[in-house]
DNA sequence: GCGTTGAATATTGTTTACAATATAGTTTTC
DNA sequence: GAAAACTATATTGTAAACAATATTCAACGC
């Protein structure tokens, strides 16, 4: 037992890594479940500022407190929850100020998307998002949120992965993450997903024909609703004064 | 205890977070770990594709796994360091065309942040700019290379910060960090620190005079050297052919 | 009665031990 | 002698127990 220790440290000069690619690996326990407490707070089964503790969430999805932890540190990065050391997790309630903040940095990101895809795009790009937005519009008429929270969320992936730039879907991605929240109360209102539905068949209109400003104008159009109807339910809830106001 | 469980379950519903303001905490070990691992990365203590193995760092920080796997999983999603499930984490090294797409972004998001500055700048602002500059300058003299970097980073911090749109900072940062580790590659040439000290100079005096499209220009010019450089590294060091070869 | 103190409980944070998996080296078989 | 199977070891992943901290509620003194 002597000269055992030695081994770990030559191992870890020798072991360069042979040349392994990655092996498409499927979601760890805490991604999922990270995900599903996601869910909950999309489609307002959860408030804000209700606490998550560890071990009901252990129940709740037959694990140990490791994978919960880990899923509340990443909810955590991603802005849908707030961690208070030695006091525990609750659902983290944007402000208008945050909300507007987000949106343009949304808008300057996805325009850029938009700006730099290579035109002509492939049929079949475009078909995937017709498809898909096919699927969202029947989820729509059924009212199905679930379905169409996650068929918006694809076509929205889809269309701005032609950028081609994997950085920029990937930022893209995030920051629609961290609003993912506020769409429960732009959904409210169905005129809003019929809205919304409109702008991806004129996208998917745009796209075909190349026609890149009408793109872009719909690309900024889209992200209008959202944070003015939860702006405005903001201000019906808590008083119209806009201000640091926590509750 | 027959009846003890139902305690937890009211507890949840009841207590809805009494008005708690962020305590400013300080960063927890598993983040400081990150931090460390992260600097050894950005100093070039450590090679791409270098094993990181659990207990070796435990070892190192003197801490228990629990903290190092936080902070690997936290550099795994800084992109710094990859992980594959049980088989381990490794020092990620970036290849060209991410290098181009991070910069790309970059790019995008700096000069957004420039272009909504409100002018004047506070000259008290101006003045920490400054300060933090003449410590960048004597870091570069005296080729302590850990201050360089930290007052170079600091530098930033303060520049873009005065846009004033926490989203925007939040995310250029996000994304100076994912490239903190091609640094090494440009700054192992004197003209390239030499070059970056008089960036900042130009960009104090831009922002006293209030010159916005001056100080766009210089956003976009200090952001090319530093890619270039690790391109052409990488290229001098693989072979001229830049493609997904990994070794 | 009201604020304060103190014990009981709830909840998170840390540590350790154990199990599963991958890697390296050795032996065996053709 | 080379390929395949097996064993030993290294490493990560999981679980449970333990410790530290915060919250609740009741008793006490003023």
């Amino acid at each position: 037992m002597a000269g055992k220790p030695l081994k770990r440290a030559t191992a870890r000069i020798s072991k360069l890594a042979p040349v392994l690619e990655a092996p498409a690996r499927e979601p760890s326990a805490a991604m999922l479940i990270a995900k599903r407490i996601e869910e909950d707070i999309v489609l307002g089964r959860r408030q804000p500022r209700e606490r998550l503790i560890e071990q009901d969430l252990c129940d709740l999805f037959q694990t140990h407190r490791g994978d919960v932890r880990l899923a509340l540190f990443e909810l955590e990065k991603k802005g849908l929850v707030e961690r208070i050391p030695n006091r525990g997790a609750m659902v983290r309630g944007l402000t208008p100020l945050e909300v507007r903040e987000i949106y343009a940095v949304r808008e300057e990101l996805e325009v850029m998307a938009v700006r730099i895809i290579a035109f002509p795009v492939a049929p079949s790009e475009i078909n995937r998002l017709e498809q898909l937005q096919r699927q969202h519009s029947a989820a729509v008429a059924k009212g199905d949120l679930l379905t169409v929270f996650y068929s918006n969320l694809r076509f929205h992936q889809i269309l701005f992965g032609l950028c081609g730039n994997a950085c920029l879907i990937e930022t893209i991605d995030f920051l629609a993450q961290k609003v993912h929240g506020i769409r429960s109360y732009a959904h409210a209102f169905p005129q809003s997903l019929d809205r919304a539905r409109r702008d991806h068949l004129d996208m998917i209109k745009a796209l075909r024909g190349s026609r890149r400003d009408a793109l872009i104008a719909l690309t900024r159009r889209h992200l209008e609703p959202s944070p003015q109807a939860y702006i405005k339910a903001y201000e019906r809830r808590f008083g119209t004064a806009v201000l640091a106001s926590t509750d």
